[in-house]
DNA sequence: AGTCGAGCGCGCA
DNA sequence: TGCGCGCTCGACT
């Protein structure tokens, strides 16, 4: 099983309002392909499917989205937002509560 | 303490 | 075939 496959699953099953971080993704899939991962979410096929903005750094920190650039981050914290979770200065409020622990 | 480099796995040239 | 990346951690200064 490709480790893009695992992870595109993993993303789908973060419930709403939830959020994850690549790392935990990585460590769950025992792997530490942490930068893969960052990898194939980018490259991801199915951009509306796989929430993928809902992965963000292991600090709580939000990276790029789809095109890498800041204009697609606020879009994905708009995103973010409409789930119920809240951006602040580039970061998760409550990022800890939020965390989906698989 | 802050900075630097390495390393995983996959995608693209 | 080789390099770069939505990252993270350990080692060195």
């Amino acid at each position: 099983m490709n480790l893009n496959k695992k992870v595109y699953d993993l993303c789908k099953k973060i419930p709403k309002g939830k959020l994850s971080t690549y790392k935990l993704i990585a460590k769950k899939l025992n792997t530490n392909a942490y930068r893969a991962i960052g990898q194939i979410l980018k490259h991801n096929k199915d951009p509306i499917k796989i929430p993928c903005y809902k992965i963000v750094k292991n600090n709580g920190e939000i990276s790029g989205y789809n095109g890498n650039n800041r204009k697609n981050i606020s879009k994905k914290i708009k995103l973010l937002g409409k789930d119920g979770i809240i951006i602040k200065n580039n970061k998760v409020l409550n990022f800890e509560k939020l965390l989906y622990k698989f």
